[in-house]
DNA sequence: TTTTAACCTGACCAAACGGTCAAGATAAAT
DNA sequence: ATTTATCTTGACCGTTTGGTCAGGTTAAAA
């Protein structure tokens, strides 16, 4: 099986890059989440992705760089999940869809959402640009949609912002404040069948809460 | 006026006390807030509290000690705000009056609410003794509350622990993901007739969501 | 007035941290 | 086979940090 390990061209010593910095990156997003950016520490990462400690910052120069990277990679992540808003089907189903969406990201891959929620829970000391940019163009966009809605009388006149950020708080709080809501639930973390009935019960609230639903 | 600093008994002492770890405790709420448990130092918050950081030390033993202070400060706070809940008006009104009391908390002090919110993303570390006693006998008689009110037809059938942590979700995000609303905002902070106006959308978002209006 | 107890603080320290570097190992190119 | 470029790593360094402490000041008690 030696085969696998060296190509014919330079393709394995990319392919060991490519490993390496994934690995440290998702070392990085779990130490990340779990300390802050302050409290993590490049060894701490290191240890988690294991290789040595000079080989994260051969990777990677400088902690910042590091941190900016899981943030940008969490961030692209959920713009993704709003692509629903592009189908062409009824509100009900297009806000149904996004809110599933983002829900089952805060089940699958929480630490990415913690990452986020400790750099602006921080001032988004080093996201403020791209958030100013990138991210509320997006949400502008998304308003904009809710708003011809509601003049076509689809739904109630609510202030899209508010809906927006009841979305992104209910559903991010399923990722970022799971160690509370494991304590509430009896020290066990939601089951599969419990974090379904959670989420169906905030699509319903929501979706009755604007007029979608009755 | 002499009289004011020098009391018959062995008062300004304690005085003194009294309000040199309150001066500490603010500063501290607000570094606290601004850099995470690991991210703030004591240097730092006896910079702003204006006294030299052998101070700190000689009021409060540890930054550990000192951090777990500023933690059951905030908490205590918002299980006062839940008050509502004893009213024996109707459901409506004490939902309304509960959204709106959490509401006006972020508002008003924002720096407990972040530092909570580091707290939790971390994983609870320092406060989950506090959450599985004191908080979650408090959210059980609450939940125990809205299932009254559910079997008594007053309200829709959902999920009482769903609906407290959209409550718990989305009025602290008001507080603990200010810096990235100010951005959508026009990198203007909401103003207080903007605030108000997201209050009751997000009262009556809930309140209809379950049912409880039109 | 004297004594005692509480408060104040500059100077200091050991530990932990992000980052560097030189020297070696490995794989690609010549 | 030799050179070159990339990857790997233990050892190291300057800085920052939480916490200490001895010596001082102030106010209350005796």
């Amino acid at each position: 099986m030696t085969a696998l390990t060296k190509p014919t061209n330079g393709a394995h010593k990319a392919a060991i890059r490519l490993e390496n910095e994934a690995q440290i990156l998702a070392a990085a997003e779990r130490v990340f989440a779990d300390f802050g950016f302050k409290g993590a520490t490049t060894a701490r990462i290191a240890e988690v992705a294991n290789v040595p400690k000079a080989n994260v910052h051969y990777y990677f120069a400088t902690k910042e760089a590091l941190y900016r990277r899981v943030i940008e990679n969490v961030c692209s992540q959920w713009l993704e999940a709003a692509m629903t808003f592009e189908n062409t089907t009824d509100p009900a189903t297009i806000l149904r869809g996004y809110i599933e969406a983002k829900m089952d990201l805060s089940r699958s891959t929480p630490y990415g959402s913690r990452v986020w929620a400790h750099e602006i829970v921080r001032g988004a000391k080093f996201s403020s640009d791209y958030i100013s940019t990138t991210v509320k163009d997006w949400l502008d966009g998304r308003v904009r949609i809710i708003r011809r809605w509601i003049a076509e009388g689809k739904m109630d006149d609510v202030e899209p912002y508010s809906l927006m950020y009841m979305i992104f708080a209910t559903t991010q709080h399923y990722a970022d404040f799971s160690s509370q809501i494991e304590i509430f639930n009896d020290n066990q973390p939601l089951s599969d069948a419990e974090f379904a009935e959670a989420k169906e019960n905030v699509v319903r609230i929501i979706l009755k809460g604007v007029g979608l639903i009755l």
